[in-house]
DNA sequence: TGTACATCAGTGAACGCGCGTTCACTGATGTAC
DNA sequence: TGTACATCAGTGAACGCGCGTTCACTGATGTAC
């Protein structure tokens, strides 16, 4: 049952995409390579028809995990409103579809030198957008200031979603940081 | 070939320990049972004399990192010294002796929820023991700053550690999350 | 345009391997008398 | 205090299982004429 080649690379686009989601949310060692070719609706005999190892398609996933949050900060109208939406309750509870730095960081520093440097571009990338919407944005110092928003917003939705669902504590994690980090846009 | 009492407790403390450095530099799931109780020097059959399941041993191991954390942190002479310790590359470079939370936070969403709660305690330990050394340690408003810290330095010690080594970006998250935080410390 | 055949995406059984856990066994320690 | 025996920490082979990867096979697509 030869497939036409345009069904092919709709067939691997899809195994990315569904990879993209399930490392997020189960990480990297917590998803099988038969499992995933099932979710996107395969058998698994053919993964190797598109990746040479299960190490290369993590490093495709997180590329294209990395793009689609670029997109959606395209998005966000101001700085305020994208921190606001990144440290709530609703992005806590679906790592599938948010940061990938948040979901996977901890695994990367584990993993293939590939996929360490997928994952430093794309919190490059994220870096430096958040550094153009920052107030003073052309100061040396805006840098700083971004690099130091990144890790406390990575930092605080880890660790909120680390500490047990119903404490205090996980709600605590991201509206903290949320206020620090406002204050700290302001001149 | 039976032990003594007091033998079989400085062993049950081995493996414990070896775990609880283990686990900090590989992961829960990159550490085997069997690899394990080799590296504390036993055979790995041995391993359920002492605990019930690997996850038993995990929620004992964490337990076991923080308490050695709070441990060093009670030594610390003020905050700036603390935060310069955390953030720095020594620290970064030497994950199985240092913050359970750097190390393990991705992981422990994924864990049973007997390590979350342990992880959870830790945690809350470690953002007391922060708040209480800031300049306005009795406001209400020193809880939430000590909470935005506390996320910040894990964010910042966990992406460090996931991008490539030789990259600028490893050494900047630790700089620019120490200046930054350190100015939070100024009235 | 129609025919013959090579290509190759997808299938599903099979591979070796390491995992967490179990178990029969060993023999020094701990205990009962 | 000395003897007989039960206890149990540690050993190492074995268990079923799921992992990443390989492979012979299928049959519609793509291509050569």
């Amino acid at each position: 049952m030869r497939i036409s080649k345009e069904q092919a690379r709709e067939n691997r686009e899809k195994v990315v995409e569904t990879a993209s989601r399930l490392f997020r949310e189960r990480g990297f060692e917590g998803v099988g390579v038969s499992d995933l070719m099932k979710t996107a609706g395969f058998t698994h005999g053919g993964f190797y028809n598109h990746f040479s190892t299960k190490d290369a398609l993590a490093t495709e996933a997180l590329e294209s995990a990395w793009s689609e949050m670029a997109t959606e900060r395209a998005t966000a109208s101001d700085l305020s409103r994208l921190l606001m939406a990144y440290l709530s309750r609703p992005t806590r509870d679906s790592p599938g579809m948010s940061c990938p730095a948040a979901a996977l960081a901890g695994e990367v520093a584990r993993q293939s030198d590939a996929v360490r440097t997928a994952f430093a571009g794309g919190l490059e990338e994220m870096i430096e957008s958040i550094r153009q919407r920052l107030p003073d944005n052309e100061t040396e110092h805006s840098r700083q200031q971004a690099v130091a928003l990144v890790a406390a917003m990575v930092g605080a939705l880890i660790l909120s979603r680390a500490v047990p669902d119903e404490t205090k504590l996980a709600d605590e994690l991201l509206e903290a940081t949320l206020s620090s980090a406002l204050r700290g846009l302001k001149p």
